[in-house]
DNA sequence: GGCCAGGTTCGCT
DNA sequence: AGCGAACATGGC
């Protein structure tokens, strides 16, 4: 294995902490990705060849640095500079914050909220393939069984790499689960239904069939007709995409059962929003509902990580 | 045991 | 258009 070092400069203020952990759903690992002792590492396929990336801070919110570790059997200039593209876009490094938290003073709600997340960017999956994939088991389940989903189908499904005694894995190809067939989807706990959007999906981008990758240049309204199109892809889904997956600043995910709870109980005394409530609302945020979005279930999610507790009514 | 969870589809009026 | 049911698993 050869190893090299290069270093990253995200756009401040940049908690580095704070992005792995929410990348991690605050457990230490989740799918694909792993943060622990203050490192974050992924293994990723480059080139056909399985790279293994770690990476630390070594700057502050202010004045972020990151230092990241390549290892890798063959180590060329372009692996390393594809290396580098990926973890930007993992740790949403190149996300502006400033514009979002300009906004956000004249919420005096938010604010406070907002001020203790101070630094937290969106992390990004690394294809469209694996939002939707994690989008479509993360749907109407809680996010327990979510995450048993998720990680069943990395651990099964994932080319592995070992390395000091700890395995790592890539989020699985669409190919590995066209090979692996439809039935064999049951017994990582997904629904039939679920298994069968998935697969679905899973072979019309093995057979080449669908691109995802020409969603990129469409505006957000395109790209949501455009996905729910497939089978297994509603509103909630779409715009979960092009929040975590896209990149776009300005989704919102107005069905969100928690999202409404949590609006709810912040802003319409304690009791929740409707869809159409939550979505009028979220207006006034407008072109930042991503990150609104972001912060609050970061808020329920580090809440619930750190209290043990269900977050239904908190925050 | 029954109800619910970061929804979606399908089949009814 | 709008509404209800089915879906399947783990936790309380």
């Amino acid at each position: 294995m050869k190893k090299t070092i290069i270093q990253l400069t995200p756009i401040p203020p940049y908690d580095f902490a704070l992005v792995a952990a929410y990348a991690t759903y605050f457990q230490g690992r989740y799918a694909a990705d792993h943060f622990q002792d203050r490192v974050y590492r992924r293994l990723l396929e480059i080139r056909g060849r399985l790279c293994l990336v770690k990476v630390r801070s070594i700057g502050s919110v202010d004045a972020p640095s990151l230092e990241m570790t390549l290892k890798c059997n063959v180590l060329s200039e372009k692996i390393v500079s594809e290396a580098r593209i990926k973890v930007a876009h993992l740790l949403g490094t190149e996300q502006e914050l400033e514009p979002f938290y300009r906004m956000v003073l004249k919420d005096p709600v938010l604010n406070p909220i907002v001020k203790n997340l101070r630094g937290l960017h969106i992390p990004q999956t690394l294809s469209l393939w694996e939002g939707l994939v994690l989008a479509i088991l993360g749907q109407q389940v809680s996010s327990h069984v979510a995450r048993i989903m998720r990680n069943g189908l990395v651990e099964r499904y994932g080319l592995a790499l070992k390395e000091s005694g700890e395995t790592y894995r890539i989020f699985p190809r669409p190919e590995a689960l066209v090979e692996a067939g439809l039935e064999e989807l049951y017994a990582i706990k997904l629904s039939k239904r679920k298994a069968r959007y998935i697969f679905d999906i899973a072979a019309a981008l093995a057979s080449q069939e669908r691109d995802l990758d020409s969603l990129r240049s469409l505006p957000d309204e395109e790209v949501v007709r455009k996905l729910m199109e497939i089978r297994g892809v509603g509103p909630w889904t779409a715009h979960w995409i092009l929040i975590r997956g896209l990149g776009r600043p300005d989704a919102f995910p107005h069905g969100d059962l928690a999202l409404r709870r949590t609006m709810g109980h912040l802003f319409n005394n304690e009791s929740i929003f409707e869809p159409e409530e939550a979505l009028n609302y979220s207006y006034r945020w407008s072109p930042f509902r991503s990150y609104v979005t972001t912060y609050l279930f970061a808020a329920i999610r580090s809440m619930a990580a750190s209290e043990k507790v269900s977050p239904n009514v908190h925050i």
